[in-house]
DNA sequence: GTGAAAGCGCTAACAT
DNA sequence: ATGTTAGCGCTTTCAC
């Protein structure tokens, strides 16, 4: 392998200015250059990464920690995933991928110098994890919102105003009366950032709009789905609008309505709110609330990066918009 | 951040006794060995990744290639990436994640020494990135099995063993037309190996026992599950049994057929070929053959560490052996 | 059983 | 615009 001074004497200069040639830190002229580039080339040089790291003090590594719990939709965390590491690469670092929740990953990864930053997903509203990576010198994002984000670099969609934009859609078609499948019960439980601020924003729209709101909190599978929708068809003031947050659950609560003979949307308008792909890849065109898990994970790169640049930079909260995509799964309800 | 100096002085011994009695990789007397660590306790001392790699040439990191198809099913190969991590975290080593497909970043990782082994996932028949992992000094583990897999280190689910055992189990219980559900066309299309070995283990076996074979690709959505059912139907020789290697279209089919009111499996004979969790997650309980994605990416690593460790030792293709669970959705074909 | 010191390959002053 | 050189923090001879 060759190293950065066998370029040196193969192009005839200084290690240093093949080091200032590659990383453009200082004026080289044309000449130079190009005799480092031929060298480079004919040698197949390629820096060594931990002596890099070692002289630098920069890894161009980021680090992203993914708890692999069992009630969160893969679909959709991979979705995050790739827009973190696509967006990564165009800032030339890579994605140290730790799957475990432990702290002890956070400090391997931070004080073992391995990254230059670290972005910690599916954040809950009380995280361990906060406490320690905010301890941390590197810059910290956070996808998903704790308690207190006081002083913290957070970024997430908007689930409150998501499902204040779900109920004002479904009151302004005349609907009074609107369910919530809601994500499983267990994410409710372990205080999933994302969970909490759906349920509220969802309960404080319908009641500024005095309609009647119900929610059933749904395990990711097919039985989940039916029970949810039958406890819904049982319900004194049965809705005549469904708003889905439930990746899992989203196909077949389509189906168990359809089996039941009820339309969509004449009988029951039906509003997801889910990452596009997933939406459109059920079984007939859903109308949705887009959530766009590869731009999340876009920003929270976006942020580490202007954290290395502006470490004393103001810490931000980005909350991401929602937008909502008609595709005629909701209209307005029969008169009774 | 405490460096290694740092705890030598503090525990008033040499930094290399401090090295040796971190690694232990010379004995060390009981009493100073405590020191050492009281030391590396009170001052939290933890190496620093890129010098260690620059002077140890091990930088305990695995490079993962994830190519992020549309077509593959996430679940699955989160199962992959599940068991990976996790073993090589049992090696005390991190995963470095790629997921784009270009050889590029095969030699970025590789030249760069910023990995000690390199793992390829979704590995083509005819692979480019193969023949450049080949070249590369790292040792490189294929998940897949290319056209010639000679001198490569390979790991796969035995695909077209677990396809035979699929037909010899249906036709064992009377079946003489049976109808196989296959991956997307996309899928066959760009060679993935184990479409390939899957459908020539499903013909082979079928032209063995005399059974008649039909195979649908079908896309990973309803209306793709939905076709192919149909197309079925449609069929002279109507299948009495179904094989399905498809995990996304795996719920529509077995909503689909059910639908037309074919019960299962008195009707109609359902097979899944898939990982555990997926089988269990249909909405009926399914007969399934295990393709036991978790253990296949624990078996990489391992045998990425063994490489690591005997440089030299011939290489070896590892297939692991399907195993088939029983949960009555096949059955005798009714007697016409 | 322990210490001293020579690198590993790079970056970034500091020179010129 | 380019060259010289002192580290960066660790591992591993070599010496005792």
């Amino acid at each position: 392998m060759a190293t950065i001074e066998d370029v040196a004497r193969h192009a005839g200069v200084a290690t240093s200015t093949v080091s200032y040639a590659l990383s453009g830190k200082r004026s080289i002229s044309e000449k130079t250059r190009q005799r480092v580039e031929r060298a480079v080339a004919e040698l197949g040089y390629r820096p060594h990464a931990g002596a890099r790291a070692l002289a630098s003090a920069r890894t161009n590594t980021l680090g992203l920690m993914l708890p692999l719990r069992p009630d969160v939709d893969v679909r959709v965390v991979m979705e995050f995933v790739t827009g973190i590491v696509t967006r990564a690469r165009a800032f030339d670092h890579d994605v140290l991928l730790v799957t475990q929740a432990e702290d002890a990953a956070i400090e391997r990864l931070a004080s073992g110098r391995m990254v230059d930053a670290l972005i910690l997903m599916d954040v809950e509203a009380a995280d361990p994890r906060v406490a320690r990576a905010a301890a941390l010198g590197n810059p910290t994002i956070l996808i998903g919102l704790p308690d207190d984000p006081q002083g913290l670099q957070c970024v997430d969609f908007d689930f409150a105003a998501a499902a204040r934009l779900a109920v004002r859609h479904l009151a302004g078609l005349g609907h009074t009366s609107i369910g919530l499948v809601g994500p499983p019960p267990s994410v409710v439980e372990r205080n999933t950032s994302f969970a909490g601020r759906l349920l509220a924003g969802f309960h404080q729209e319908a009641e500024r709009l005095g309609v009647s709101a119900a929610v059933e909190l749904t395990p990711p599978t097919h039985a989940g789905a039916l029970g949810a929708v039958e406890s819904f068809r049982a319900l004194d003031e049965r809705p005549t609008a469904l708003i889905v947050h439930n990746e899992a659950a989203l196909p077949s609560v389509v189906d168990s309505i359809q089996m039941h003979g009820v339309q969509i949307p004449q009988d029951l308008s039906l509003l997801a709110i889910c990452p596009a792909d997933v939406a459109q890849s059920q079984s007939r065109p859903l109308t949705y609330i887009d959530i766009p898990a590869e731009s999340i994970g876009a920003v929270a790169v976006e942020m580490a990066m202007a954290r290395l640049e502006h470490p004393d930079a103001p810490a931000e909260t980005r909350l991401l918009r929602p937008t909502l995509i008609d595709a005629a799964s909701t209209a307005a309800p029969l008169n009774p």
